[in-house]
RNA sequence: GGCUCCUUAGCUCAACUGGAUAGAGCAACUGCCUUCUAAGCAGUAGGUUUCAGGUUCGAGUCCUGAAGGAGUCACCA
């Protein structure tokens, strides 16, 4: 807001001697006390050269003589809260709603910025665990889009290695052919199937050698299993064709499943990396590190990088027999992001358990003076937890993400007949209905808290339909565009009336739009999104239950509700959607 | 054991990055549907912000230590 400016500079202009004059700002007045900004004197006393109370007068006497929007001010100790006219107020909610790209930032403007997420394995389905990560992946790259950001959303596809192996050899072992169609079963699905299955067998081979006197690591060593899935592995890596073609087989089933799962999420990629395609890469530029001396190379061939002036340790960089290890591949990746596309920021949404993975990466690319090593940034959350602890898939303790999409959208239909407010609506009408209100509920109360914590899950707890959470955020949506379906709404008002506590206090919230979408661009945070949306939806509640809108007495109040109600609709509307969750006309 | 992160109401989370009397939801209890959708609104109750020190006008927030929890320290990814 402009004034809020004016004001700074006013109080800078009375306050000199300060090293840091952009330190003097205001902040939002406590609801508690009479105001909308309130500056806090304490800081400035030694410069003002006054006790606190002298001092908020002194300043607001001249803010007050100085700036005829402000239409008063008190001092409690040592705050001084500023109170701008309601007729002011009013001015800006016009030229907010007259504003069709209001919520918009610009500070992205001509930045490019890529967000990897999901980056699944293709040995399983996903999991919970993987909803967070693409839900935070999704709506923060729709965030920075939002704040003006060009963005590129990408998905590495860990589609080789020694777990998809494990599902293979099981496959070919016990599979009988099966394939998604002969057995009804989604690819992914099949897949994991016979990874626990290889599993399973695996660990009653090596139960029986150790019946036998072997100890735990030499029945691994002895294992038959393991040796002839290490072997395929091998031949996977010598271009085999026969173990090529399963390998296709088998992803391909497991593909077909995941672009089903992330449709019904919602979430999307313009960008697809596969490491089978990318794990060789980075070799090179370790060996150009060698050459420069910043790594170095131990007798056995080895290369390492020795980080212990970061206070982290010795890392591997290259194996003795030239292959790469996972590193190697992401410094390899990270800079053919960065050809292909010239990102200003690469933004990696990844697991806290890789917090230490991604400082070495970056702490080496910065010491390899690559251009892009300051735009890597590793978006650590926190892991989903059951209250038995961590989700295990070999364990079965996973929540699966196709049965717990399923399991809500069935919840939301039932709430939804329960309720019986949908007569009229077609059998499909309802379908997209369940799934808009039960996705919604799953992704918000993911995407509620703050990314860097863990999040608990209890699978026993179905999650809520009430009270902070998406439905009640979609039925306030839904209840607005009830309300204003079939009425005439005008930007222009007269604006000579009284403005009371509720249309107040939904006014401001719904001025602070913007402010709230840039904070959460710059932390990385959709949560901010998240609370800021469930403030706005109680306040507007609270102002809709106590004022009639439709009946109001004067026209130009009639006017002005009808424009609340619409921008409320709106900032709902644009909020919701930065969270990937759909808001239905009527529910 | 080294390093990193966490601990706020019975439960799940907020607290504008050091500001005023720490706020919501769920669960419990009490009211409000013959008026714009009750997936709502109003209210009651619930707190030594894990503990002990420190820094200052002021600490849930910063510094030190302790307790409890999680992660990581692989020639796995």
């Amino acid at each position: 807001m402009k004034v809020k400016r004016l004001i700074e500079k006013t109080i800078q202009n009375q306050i000199g001697g300060i090293e840091d004059p952009s330190k003097i700002t205001l902040e939002p007045t406590n609801p508690k006390f009479e105001g909308d900004f309130t500056f806090v004197v304490f800081p400035f006393l030694k410069h003002l050269k006054k006790k606190p109370e002298e001092a908020a007068t002194f300043l607001g006497e001249i803010i007050y003589k100085e700036i005829p929007k402000i239409e008063s001010f008190n001092v409690v100790k040592g705050f001084l809260n500023l109170k701008l006219s309601d007729q002011v107020w009013l001015e800006y909610f016009q030229e907010i709603i007259k504003d069709p790209y209001h919520g918009r930032n610009l500070y992205g403007k001509n930045k490019k910025v890529m967000v990897e997420y999901s980056s699944p394995n293709t040995n399983k389905p996903l999991h919970l665990g993987h909803i967070r990560n693409n839900l935070l992946g999704y709506s923060i790259a729709e965030i920075l889009k939002y704040n003006g950001f060009k963005v590129i959303k990408s998905n590495l596809i860990n589609d080789r290695g020694i777990h998809i192996c494990k599902s293979m050899w099981a496959w070919q072992k016990t599979g009988n052919q099966e394939t998604p169609i002969s057995s009804q079963i989604k690819g992914d699905h099949l897949v994991g199937k016979y990874y626990v299955i290889f599993d399973k067998l695996y660990k009653g081979e090596i139960n029986e050698l150790k019946a036998q006197g072997l100890s735990q690591s030499e029945a691994e060593k002895k294992s038959k299993i393991m040796r002839e899935t290490r072997e395929m592995l091998q031949k996977w890596e010598r271009g085999d064709e026969e173990i090529r073609a399963l390998w296709s087989k088998m992803n391909s089933w497991v593909y077909e499943g995941f672009k089903e799962t992330y449709q019904k999420l919602g979430v999307d990629f313009d960008k697809f990396y596969y490491e089978s395609e990318t794990y060789l890469l980075g070799k090179e530029i370790v060996k150009a590190g060698l050459n420069n001396a910043v790594f170095f190379q131990k007798e056995d061939g080895s290369i390492w990088v020795d980080l212990q002036n970061e206070n982290l340790d010795q890392k591997l960089l290259l194996r003795a027999d030239g292959t790469s290890v996972y590193i190697t591949q992401d410094i390899g990746t990270a800079d053919l992001k960065y050809k292909e596309f010239k990102v200003d920021q690469s933004i990696y949404v990844v697991g806290n358990e890789q917090d230490y993975h991604f400082k070495v990466l970056k702490v080496i690319l910065e010491k390899l003076k690559k251009p892009y090593s300051k735009g890597v940034f590793h978006l650590s959350y926190g892991m989903v937890d059951l209250p038995s602890g961590k989700m295990k898939s070999r364990e079965g303790t996973v929540v699966d993400a196709d049965d717990l999409m399923r399991e809500m959208i069935a919840t939301a239909a039932k709430q939804t007949q329960e309720l019986g407010k949908t007569n009229g609506l077609s059998f499909e009408e309802l379908e997209v209905l369940h799934k808009q209100i039960g996705l919604g509920a799953l992704k918000y109360f993911l995407l509620k808290v703050d990314p860097q914590k863990r999040l608990l899950f209890d699978p026993e707890e179905s999650i809520d339909f009430h009270g902070n959470t998406g439905p009640f955020l979609q039925y306030t949506f839904a209840r607005i565009n009830s309300l204003l379906s079939e009425q005439e709404i005008t930007d222009d008002f007269d604006l000579n009336f009284e403005v009371n506590i509720e249309e107040k206090n939904l006014l401001v919230l719904v001025t602070e739009f913007p402010a709230k979408v840039q904070e959460a661009g710059q932390s990385f945070s959709p949560a901010l999104v998240s609370n800021y949306l469930y403030e706005l939806a109680k306040c507007y509640n609270r102002f809709y239950q106590n004022n009639p809108i439709l009946k109001s007495n004067l026209p130009q109040k009639k006017a002005f509700r009808l424009a609340l109600c619409k921008e409320t609709k709106r900032v709902l509307k644009e909020g919701l959607c930065l969270l990937g969750i759909d808001t239905p006309k009527r529910m």
